[in-house]
RNA sequence: GGCCCCUUCAUCUAGCGGUCCAGGAUGCAAGGUUUUCAUCCUUGUCACAGGGGUUCGAGUCCCCUAGGGGUCACCA
């Protein structure tokens, strides 16, 4: 049986790197018919807050895991720790600390002074006089005076902490609120966690938490401390990167499948294979494979795999995430050639949004290079030309028709191709660029077509008397 | 600064002592397909941080140096 958790502080929006940690774990569990929990660690009550909550469980929902159970706060739990905090102190295995915040601000600062190492120097461990009045005492525990903290780690291999590197750290604050590394030992422990995946900036919390389990007696899990993913240039990932909202992932239009693939990639591999559907990775992964060292956020290859997605996606699922970026398909007559067309060509949804209106709406404004180029000559002849064909012709319907009619006109022109078609693209979308000239034409029909390059044209005509 | 961790192409990575003059992917470049652009296909470009050991043999094991990261709260 395995058991793992996911424990977000609920102080923001859910991180790419905590949706990834998430993943791992959500995977290992599931991988093994285990168990997949949810913990909200708000011990501290001035910094969490709903709404996070509730943005993390919007970005599962949104990629599509769930877990296990209902999710578990440490706020509901604090009488728990309370009896734990007492029973430590009943064996003497934690004891009062009536060192105020003050006096221990002054000692960090004399610490620091003579280039030492700040920590807390035990002054209250074997105290046994009266305590200073009007001192609300912290809560201590017992670190081990000499020897070493050892732990495997599953991803980085043996740990070895000197103990006199660990303090005797607050487990109970002056206001009776237990903190952290006390209560993560406890809960993991009660939850049955087998196996705690975390980011690695947890290193040093782990011989910390040793030190509780051993103290209450607990069973130890297998610790795996994932590296950090590195924005680009290799420092510390930031805004600057890209999103680090999960949800903002979706706004910009990338599909929860390429944002967990991308995730998983990076810094766990199997052999040389890239594309993982959920099922795949359910197979594959192994928090064991995971790489020692920190990855780079590259941006690139997660575009290549949101673009890969949607080729692979229905219309109708496209169809409907389009809505999201304010196309409505669902009834129109040419959505499929629509969206068979663009899938191929867009790397997010954003973008396929944006060009589908460039190819339904009537260009409201020409690119001004791509008029420069395709509009010089006698193009507004050749594109009237082609116009009056157009209204002759009757028959227009698949994009054949507009094939052929393209090639006819061109042979009783006798121009290349070139001289028709940039002029036309510009005339259909504003730009030189873009799909298929036929397909374009069929979609919008002959009315359309007629106008768009009646448009252009009077556009070109002004422009240039001017 | 102390302590801990890390170090293969620009980036993600394969490699668990010989099958590696280091493989895949992204990116980039060139060519092909295409009426344009994109897609797609093909080819190419690019790396074992440096130095010592161990070994018949090291990208793979050990040590040192350098660089990077993390951490040192009555935060989580």
């Amino acid at each position: 049986m395995v058991v793992t958790r996911f424990a977000p502080s609920p102080t923001g929006f859910l991180h790419i790197g905590g949706l990834r940690t998430a993943l791992f774990n959500y995977l290992w569990a599931r991988r093994n018919g285990g168990q997949f929990k949810l913990r909200i660690e708000d011990t501290d009550q001035s910094r969490n807050s709903a709404e996070a909550t509730k943005a993390i469980l919007e970005a599962f929902d949104w990629v599509g895991m769930d877990y296990d159970g209902e999710a578990v706060y440490q706020s509901d739990r604090f009488d728990l720790y309370k009896k734990y905090i007492a029973q430590l102190l009943d064996e003497g295995k934690a004891y009062y600390c009536y060192m105020t915040k003050e006096e221990l601000d002054a000692l960090r600062e004399e610490q620091l002074a003579r280039k030492e190492r700040p920590r807390y120097d035990r002054r209250y461990r074997d105290f046994t006089g009266t305590p200073p009045a009007g001192v609300k005492p912290v809560v201590r525990i017992k670190a081990p005076l000499e020897g070493d903290i050892v732990f495997e780690d599953g991803i980085k291999g043996t740990i070895t902490i000197k103990a006199d590197e660990v303090d005797d750290f607050i487990i109970a604050r002056s206001d009776g609120t237990p903190t952290y590394n006390f209560v993560v030992a406890i809960d993991d422990a009660l939850m049955g966690m087998t196996d705690v995946i975390r980011g690695d900036d947890h290193l040093y919390n782990t011989p910390k938490q040793i030190i509780v389990y051993e103290a209450l007696g607990f069973k130890l899990p297998r610790f795996y401390h994932v590296p950090m993913i590195l924005g680009e240039g290799g420092k510390k990932l930031s805004k600057r990167d890209g999103a680090a909202d999960v949800m903002d992932y979706k706004r910009m239009g990338y599909l929860p499948e390429a944002l967990l693939n991308f995730l998983v990639r990076l810094g766990w591999s199997h052999g040389d294979q890239e594309i993982f559907s959920m099922e795949e990775m359910l197979e594959y992964f192994d928090p064991c494979d995971i790489n020692a060292s920190a990855s780079q956020y590259n941006p690139d290859k997660l575009l290549w795999l949101n673009a890969h997605y949607i080729k692979n996606s229905s219309n109708d699922r496209l169809a409907k995430l389009l809505e999201d970026f304010g196309l409505y398909l669902l009834n129109h007559d040419k959505r499929e050639i629509l969206l068979d067309i663009f899938k191929e060509r867009c790397k997010t949804i954003k973008e396929m949004a944006e060009q589908i209106k460039e190819v339904l709406e009537t260009p409201k404004s020409y690119d001004e290079k791509a008029i420069k180029k395709a509009m010089k000559g006698n193009a507004v002849e050749i594109l009237e030309a082609f116009m009056k064909k157009l209204e002759t012709t009757d028959t227009l319907h698949l994009p054949t028709d507009y094939h052929t009619l393209l090639e006819d006109f061109v042979k009783e022109q006798e121009i290349g191709f070139g001289k028709i078609g940039m002029p036309l693209r510009v005339a259909l979308i504003g730009r030189l660029g873009g799909p298929d000239l036929s397909d374009v034409m069929s979609i919008i029909g002959k009315e359309e077509t007629i106008t768009r390059i009646q448009k252009l044209c009077e556009h070109v005509k002004m422009t240039s008397a001017s």
